[in-house]
DNA sequence: CGCCCCCTTGAGGAGCTTCAAGAAGGGTGG
DNA sequence: CCACCCTTCTTGAAGCTCCTCAAGGGGGCG
């Protein structure tokens, strides 16, 4: 990690609050490993966790806030691979590789936990949970990549940004109960890339499920009236 | 690998004439290892050499023909994910994996080769320059999907697909001494599921570089008259 | 020889982008 | 604390790309 952010104490996972959302889990209260050398930072609001073309040293664990992964090819063009908010492990998919394929920034300031790579390939073997928890995780993104390129082929704007509101409450773990609040850490721009769309036309679509009486768009600060509705109209979409 | 295909003799690879473009290259000639267990089969047209879900058993090298990779949902919406040609390997970016992410099919009669993935782990330490060749090709591969996200969301039909044509000529090793003949193993369909358009849309853009000079397309086989106009044209197209 | 599938070509229209202008919000300096 | 600025978001209008639907052509295989 760039010495661009604030690094706390040295940190112990057994005294960390999120230890059980975390791959640390299992790594407490395990006397034949030695304490993991974890570097805890504070990072505020766009600071790079690592460029694109970096050395792969860590799989970094997002305590709180949330970060964008983001390619950027050699004309300058950009491309947002994904967004990852707290429990989620970034770096995956690249255990096994030298460099990193994109950047990860922070969409606002957000504490991110650092696991030296170097340390789990040693210990895996000890630790088979904690294994496939990592395979378990690397399945679901590759199949997300997958699923979200399908989407931007196949399906209309409105289904697209639908589904991705969807998705964002289900990995937030926020509650069904009506309203929902989502808060939207990334710009409409952010969004509008991931989604492989014009920022005017993300817009469109929220203030056209806003006069439908589907949510309520402030911002960064999304409202969700009625979900079923939502839902069904992603469902019937195509 | 499924017993649909025709299984050859055992193989060694030092009798294997493309063991220099091949993982085996390293393993020739390397008494302190076992013989590979290596698979060697030939496939027809059509052949699953995998299916998504499956285990993950083997890495598979395309010694010869042509097999596309193809994820399927649950609403059976498909999506062609890359091509492979001889001299690639299949399934990299799952070597951590269970299961699958998608399906291999050949697209014309192949002849695949089989490696265990357990004998690539217990070896690889012994062999730097393996897993070094597979770290590379890992690579490649992820910035390749980086590559095409951001093409089909930022460029028009006729750049996206000249842009494959180009790609295709130089994975294929073929002379650049025109005209080029280029054979398209995959259908129109496959083409255009892959890039994110309609079937007919890829048909108008052969056509259009065709009334140009650029190319002379028929069917399966393209003949590409002008490289300098074609890359020209592919380099200034959004 | 005939069937079938794939490819091609055309016409029409839907959906998204681009361009442009105005509104809202947050940050900074006086 | 207020005024200003700048960025971001919203909304509108126009235009273009690509898709859908439909029909015709050609090659391969039985």
């Amino acid at each position: 990690m760039p010495q661009t952010g604030h690094t706390l104490a040295p940190h112990r996972c057994r005294d960390c609050a999120k230890a059980k959302h975390c791959l640390a889990d299992e790594l407490i209260g395990q006397p034949s490993i030695p304490p993991i050398p974890i570097q805890n930072t504070i990072l505020p609001k766009g600071r790079y966790i690592y460029h694109q073309g970096d050395g792969v040293k860590n799989l970094f664990f997002v305590k709180s806030g949330s970060v964008k992964i983001a390619y950027n090819n050699e004309q300058g063009d950009q491309q947002i691979i994904n967004f990852y908010f707290p429990g989620d492990l970034i770096g995956l998919a690249v255990l096994n590789h030298g460099q990193h394929s994109a950047s990860a920034v922070t969409l606002e300031k957000s504490v991110i936990c650092a696991f030296p790579i170097g340390f789990i390939r040693t210990h895996c073997e000890k630790l088979p949970n904690l294994l496939s928890d990592i395979l378990k995780r690397c399945d679901a993104e590759i199949k997300h990549r997958h699923e979200t390129l399908l989407s931007s082929h196949q399906c209309i704007a409105s289904k697209r940004l639908g589904d991705f509101l969807l998705e964002l409450i289900v990995r937030l773990g926020l509650s069904r109960k009506q309203p929902v609040l989502l808060h939207l850490p990334m710009s409409r721009a952010d969004m509008a890339n991931y989604l492989g769309l014009a920022p005017e036309t993300v817009s469109r679509v929220l203030s056209k499920y806003q006069k439908h009486g589907l949510i309520l768009a402030k911002k960064q600060n999304i409202q969700i009236n009625d979900l079923e509705q939502l839902t069904a109209f992603v469902r019937q979409a195509v």
